[in-house]
DNA sequence: ACAGGCTCTGCATAATTATGCACATTTGCG
DNA sequence: CGCAAATGTGCATAATTATGCAGAGCCTGT
C-alpha cells in the first residue's frame, strides 16, 4: 500500500537532500535515505533516485554532488536574509507578494534568484516588497512550500 | 585467460574516451564501449568504468559528464598547438625536454597545462624549449604515451 | 461534492555499475 | 638477467540505481 502522497513533504525532502549533500560526502542513495530518516524525513531509494535527478545532481566516482550553481550559493546568503522577510501572501493564483523589513527587498530578491527554484518564473524588488511569478496555481504552491520551508510559515 | 596489459593502450583509451564524450551524450558504459570498439580501441565495461572514476568523469542524470577542467580545454587549444612541437627525449628518469619552433614555447606549455595530466608536475617555457617534470619513471611513460598520442611518434 | 486527470509513492525487479579474483605483463632492484 | 612487487585486465557476480506498475491523495471543472 502505497504512502502519503504529501507534496510538501516532497519539497521539504529535497530541501533536506540539497543540504545534506552540502554537508556530506554522500556515496549511496542508501545513505541519504538513512541520514533523511535521521532528520524525520519519510524517503525510500525510489524516491531519492527520482528527487537526485530532479535537483540535478550529479554523481561523481564515490560521491554525490551538487550542481555548480546550487553550490554557487552558500547557504549563509540565504540564512543571511531570511530575518528580513516579514511574511508573503498570494496575490492570485501565479502572483506572490512578499514583504521584507525596509530597504532589504532587493537583496532577498537576489538570494531568491539564486535559489533557481524551478517554479519561479521571475521576481521584481522594491524597497520592502518582492513581487514573484510562478506559472500556475500549483507552482505557486511549490513555491510557498519552499518559502515555508525557509522562512517559517 | 586475462588479455594483454599494454600500458600504452590504457593512456589511448582514456584519451579516446575524453574525446567520445566531449562529442557525445553517452548515458552508459555499454554505449562507450561500443564507440570505443568502433574505433579500434579494445575495451570492457569493467575497464570503462574503472577509467571513468579514474578521469573524474561525473554521470549527471542521464548521461557522462566531464570535469570542468576538461571541459573547459578547447580541443583547439591542443589541436592548434600540435604543429609546433618538432620532438621530445626523457632527460634522466623524471623531466622531459621537448622542443618547438622558435617562439612557440609559451603556448605550447599553455596547453599542456591545461591537458592537467596527472603524471605531469610542472613546466617551464623557454623560448623554443620546455621542461616537463614528472614524479616518477612510470609516470615519465605516461607522459611519452600521452605525448605520442597527441603529437605522433 | 463528484468525476477525471495528475502527481507522487513504494514495491518489486530490471538495468547498470562496481569490484573480488586470478593471472599476464611490466617495472623496480639487486 | 632474475625475482618480487605493481599494474592492468577480463570475467563473474555483488552492489547500486533506475523504472514499470498500481494505489492514494490532490486539483480542476462542473
Amino acid at each position: 500500500m502505497p504512502v502519503a502522497t504529501d507534496l510538501n513533504a516532497q519539497t521539504q525532502r529535497r530541501d533536506a537532500i540539497v543540504r545534506i549533500l552540502r554537508q556530506n560526502a554522500v556515496a549511496r542513495q542508501a545513505e541519504l535515505v538513512t541520514l533523511l530518516h535521521r532528520e524525520g524525513h519519510d524517503a525510500t531509494q525510489s524516491s531519492v533516485s527520482r528527487d537526485l535527478r530532479e535537483l540535478g545532481v550529479v554523481k561523481g566516482g564515490d560521491r554525490y554532488l551538487l550542481p555548480a550553481a546550487e553550490d554557487a550559493l552558500t547557504p549563509s546568503h540565504f540564512e543571511t536574509v531570511s530575518s528580513f522577510v516579514k511574511g508573503y501572501r498570494a496575490a492570485g493564483p501565479t502572483l506572490t507578494v512578499l514583504r521584507t523589513s525596509v530597504g532589504t527587498a532587493q537583496s532577498v530578491a537576489i538570494a531568491l534568484d539564486k535559489a533557481r527554484w524551478p517554479e519561479v518564473i521571475g521576481t521584481i524588488a522594491g524597497d520592502d516588497t518582492i513581487f514573484i511569478a510562478t506559472e500556475s496555481a500549483k507552482a505557486q504552491r511549490r513555491l510557498h512550500d519552499h518559502l515555508r520551508t525557509h522562512f517559517g510559515r
